[in-house]
Formats: C-alpha cells, structure tokens, sequence
DNA sequence: CTACACAGCGAAAACGTTTTCGTGTTGAAA
DNA sequence: TTTCAACACGAAAACGTTTTCGCTGTGTAG
C-alpha cells in the first residue's frame, strides 16, 4: 500500500526544500532546469497529487458547491442536479448534494454543516417544512458571512439572492388557457397546499385564466391535496363529479393519479376528460396515455444556476446585491392525454 | 457582513491564546471555570463554528463520502444515494455526488479528483464504458494508497473491495420460472448489450430458467439493445413475432417500452402479452397497466453501501482485506402487466 | 523554610500547500 | 581586486485547528 506521497516527501528524497518542490512543479522560472526535471520526473514517477484540503486551507476556496434539496428521488430534482453538476464539473467544481426531506431542521443542519468550510457558495431548493414555517434565518445568515446563494423552483421573496425560476403562474395560465381554447368548460384543478410556493403559484395561473375567460370559479372543482401519498382517494371524489371535462394537475403524480381514476371510473382520457400536467418528467412520458404537460427544464436551471453561482464566485471584487432572478422558459408539451388541441 | 469567526480572532479579542480558547470550548479541565466560561459565552455570540477544512487537513479525515455514479436521473441510482446519503448523515457524514455519464474517463477524473484528499472513502457503481474496457487501474491504485471502495450494482471480480449487489442471474430466474410456471410457452427477452454486467446476469438467469425446464433457446426471441434511447424499432419488430406469449425485460424502460409496442400491434397486456420487467421505479408503478417486476431496494442498496464503507473507515485499525460482498433480497412486484401467477 | 504538587495557561508542532523574502554563490563588469 | 547583478535555492509565514509539552505561580506538606 502506497500511500499518497506530499511535497515534504519529495524533498526529503531529493534532498531539496520543500519549496524548491513546490516551485519546480508549478514551473517556476525561479529553478534551475535541472533540479526542475528532476523534481517533476520523481513527482510524475511517485504520481504526486496536490493535496485538495490543504489546498482549500491555504487558498480559502474550496471550488466546491453545495446543493441542498427536498428529494433527490423526484425526476425533477435529479434533472436539476445533472444539470448542476456539468457546468460544475466543466469549471472545475465538485458537488456535495445534501438533502432536507422537506424538513426544516435537515435544512438547518445541512446548511450549518456546509457553511463551516466545506464549499465556496450555495444552491438550494427550499423544503416544505420551510416554506410553511417561513423561516429563513440559516439562509440570511448564510448570506450575510459572505457565501453566495442560488435558489431554484421553490424560492422566497424574504431572502434577496440569486434565484433561477420558472413562471409557475404564467405556464399555469397558459395551459388552461389551452383547454378553455379547446372549449372545455368544466376544467378542475389539483393542486397542492397553499404554502407550497409553485403549487400556490400554478393555482393563482389557473384561477387569472378562468377569470380572463369569464369562467365562474367552482370550488368543486378544485381541490389541494395534503399528503401526495395518499392523494388517491380525494382525487377519485373529485372525478366522481360528472361536470369535468378536463384537468389541469400541478404535477406529474397528481395528472396521473387523474388518469388512473378516471379509467377506474370507466371514463377515457382524453376523449371524457382532458389531462394536463405540470412537469415533463419519467411519468408523464411513460404513461398510457402519455401525459401533456408543462416542461419545466431541470437540467437549464441547474446549468443557469451553477453558472450564477460560479459567476459569483469568480467576481467576487465587488457588486455585492445586485441581484438576478432567471426565469427558464416553459412549453407545453402536448401528449395523449388531450385531444388535438 | 460578519465574516466568520475564528479561534485566533477570539484569542486576541479575548487576550488569552489560542491553545486556550480551543481548550475551553472543548472544555477541557485545564482551563479555569472563568476563563471558559468567559470564552465560551464569546464564541456563542460570534456563532463561533469551528471550520472543518481545518480540520479535515489536520485529522486526516475529512468526514466525507465520494460518490461515482453513471447518472443521476436514472431513478434507481437516486433512490441509492438517498439511502447513501441518509446513513451517512445519520453517522455524520457527508456526500458528494459525481457522474460518469457512463463514460471511462469521466469516471477516471473524478475518481483521481475526489482522491486527493476531500474524501474518506468511494461508493461507486461502474460506467458502461469502464465496463466494456475492463479497465479497473483507477480503482485498484486509490485501493492501493488505502482509501476504501464500496462497489454496488455494476461491479466487476477484476477489484477486490467490498460490494453490495443483488442476485441478478437468481431474480431473473424466479421472474421467467413464473412465467413458465404460469404456462407461457414463449418467453421473449429484451436485454442489454453483454458487457453491461447486470445486464449479462439477467440474461443468464432467463437462459437458466429455460434450460431448467428444458425449453429451447429461440434466438429470435431474444433481442440485445445497444443504444437504449432508441429501442423502440427494435422492439417492435421483436413483437411483430406472433409466438411470443410474454416478455422478460431487464429494465423498467424496456418493459414500458415492450407494453406501447404491443398497444401499438393491437396485442393487449397482459392478456396477449405478459411482461415482466426489472426494477421497481416510478415507471412500472405508474404505467398502464402497472408492470409486474423485480424490485430491488435500491434505498436499502444504499444504506447498506454506507454503512459497509463507514464500518471500514471507523475500524481502519487492520483487516485489510478480507472484504464481503452483500446480497440484497429482490423480490417480485405483482402487478398488471401479468395475469394473476 | 524548602520542596513539591498542581492548577492554569501559552508556545509550538503538525496537517500540506503556496508564496514572499531573504541569502549565498557565481560570474562579469569596473 | 572590488562590486554588483543574476541565479538558485531555503526559511518561514499563512490558512485554522488540536494537542503535547513546558513554564510560572500558588498553596500545602514536610
């Protein structure tokens, strides 16, 4: 077992300072060409690596970014870390990837844990349990010793950073926009609780559209679902209602859900009820019918996210504040679970 | 902006020296009750955090996993770094994720990245590249300079380390013996090409199950995929064959993909067509009709990966070698895509 | 009064780098 | 022969910890 050999190393062998190591590698015009050769054929033959921690010590930089995220099992999130990572990878960073599980003290204690050294800035995606609370302190605090922050898809308006967004409530609109254009009347909405922002978000798209159009807003129609694990239920009372003719569900899990339901209930999609999604993921690609849907491209945001963050890290002189909130752009992607619209 | 604190800024403020502020926030019984008291009482004002680079540099320790994967969005890899990351937080540990993209020298470079001292240990599943390559130097050189590696899923007997597998030849076994006890006659297999090592397993225990019930071999029912973004041509043509009666697929994308096809043809599953797929992930759970399938537990993968490597890295003490490799159970998910077995 | 134990604290090394600032040697110019 | 520049290298600081060891002063026992 050979262990990894350290610059001290090399110049006890060599007889040499451990500077004169130092600069020969890093081609220093300050060594003789001899001892410069010499120094890199014994480093190259002992595969002499630079030590990253020392490195991160000495340098205060880590070129490490930390995510942290409610899931990482959602398709979504996955498709945001690849995109993260690339860019990351392509500049020289690595990733550390922690996860809240939608709770808040996961949220703290990650982000306290990465704060003390171990990255140079932050991308996060805020959990449930923080959004319902609408505590942001870590986050401030965070920010305020230095360390930037990007946030993504489930941001706040209480903390002012970086952040890389869709237009929830516009793509909202836009779809149902879509099914009222196909003269659809009846359309209900599932939807989640209100503190989830996009859910909130996506609701708010959905409610301008019916208004825009005239359409009265039927409470039956509408319902938010506590516990997306047991969303089954309450989502098959809603299909009961015979009035429906379309769907407009915040995510994937809701729409197919739907589909499920409505087949159940002997009713076909998309010829008795129209389904559309929200997210452009495994689920709705997959599904028979597959599933028209709002795509919301994970692997843009994470790519504009690193981007952001690595721009801010690299230009740090100044220009504190100043800043930017991306929005990506959506489309919708049309499937089988509506009619030609 | 409050930078962050440390022990020599404490010191001076304080007017004590560093050995001392260290001492009394780890209480130690050489301080005085004043003095730490005194010190401890400034170090929670300044949310002193001690930083762990430092650390890390000083105890050799970084208390960090590296983790190699080919891709994120595939949801069985998610659901084993969140089993990964779990224990590992659970124990103190963080994770840092990387991608190989399935390629060899992206896996080679963050390998030798990660090595170089901002991790423990590895947890890694292979690349199809390094697969098709058999080459392993990467990780038998971070072995050789005494860095743990945990190998999980795609694995290869050219390493020896510890690893976490399940029995791919067996779970393909039972899966196509359930279907010849349920009086299928011709079972048609959709598999990957044979470097991808699980993939060959599959494929073997499929073989085994036939010959075990002395059934012919029919090559033109079995198709190998190469590029599993475009497999749709492929398997339709294989579906196009009138014989077949089921369908043993080695993946979730290939089952779904099988099931459309057959859709597409007319044929109706499962009662033209019976399929069992392998890997039980969003898609086989949300597809119509649901797909009957392996499941294994990638969470549990996962856990058990980081809780083998932590295991090594907390007795470091001797027994090198003498390395395990877990089983983890498989199990057949019951669900639409077969009749009732 | 002497010796000694012990409490309380600081200096310094160590982890592995990079970099600044000397310092000694050589050769050539004056 | 003296002076000075250039060359080649080493010492040491710095990053932020922890820990070992040594030092000083006080109090107590002999």
């Amino acid at each position: 077992m050979r262990r990894k050999v350290t610059l001290k190393q090399i110049a006890k062998e060599l007889d040499v300072s451990i500077s004169t190591v130092s600069k020969s590698l890093r081609d220093s015009s300050e060594i003789s060409e001899d001892t410069r050769l010499k120094v890199q054929a014994f480093a190259k033959l002992y595969n002499y690596k630079p030590n990253l921690i020392a490195l991160s010590l000495k340098n205060k930089k880590t070129k490490t970014i930390g995510i942290i995220i409610p899931e990482i099992v959602h398709h979504f999130f996955a498709t945001v870390i690849s995109g993260i990572e690339h860019v990351a990878n392509a500049k020289g960073y690595n990733v550390i990837v922690t996860l809240s599980d939608e709770s808040f003290d996961k949220e703290v204690i990650n982000m306290e844990m990465l704060a003390n050294g171990s990255i140079d800035g932050f991308i996060m995606s805020l959990s449930k349990e923080t959004q319902y609370r609408r505590d942001f302190h870590h986050i401030s605090e965070v920010i305020n010793q230095g360390m930037p922050v990007v946030m993504f898809d489930r941001v706040t308006n209480d903390i002012s950073c970086d952040k890389v967004i869709i237009d929830d409530n516009f793509a909202a609109y836009e779809a149902v926009q879509k099914l009222i254009d196909a003269d659809f009347k009846n359309i209900a909405l599932i939807t989640t609780v209100d503190y989830v922002s996009v859910g909130k978000l996506r609701t708010d798209g959905y409610i301008k559209a019916l208004k825009t159009n005239d359409f009265a807003i039927d409470p039956a129609l509408i319902i938010k679902v506590e516990d997306i694990d047991n969303c089954t239920d309450q989502i098959e009372a809603l299909i009961q209602n015979n009035k429906i003719d379309a769907i407009f569900a915040v995510n994937e899990l809701f729409a197919v859900t739907a589909i499920k339901a409505a087949k159940n209930q002997g009713k076909n999609v998309p010829e008795d009820i129209a389904v559309i999604g929200f997210t452009d993921g495994i689920i709705s690609k997959y599904s028979s019918p597959s599933i028209t849907t709002v795509g919301q491209n994970g692997i843009e945001m994470g790519n504009k996210a690193a981007q952001m963050l690595i721009d801010r890290l690299e230009t740090e002189l100044e220009e504190e504040e100043h800043y930017k909130t991306e929005v990506i752009e959506t489309h919708l992607v049309i499937r089988e679970s509506t009619p030609t619209l």
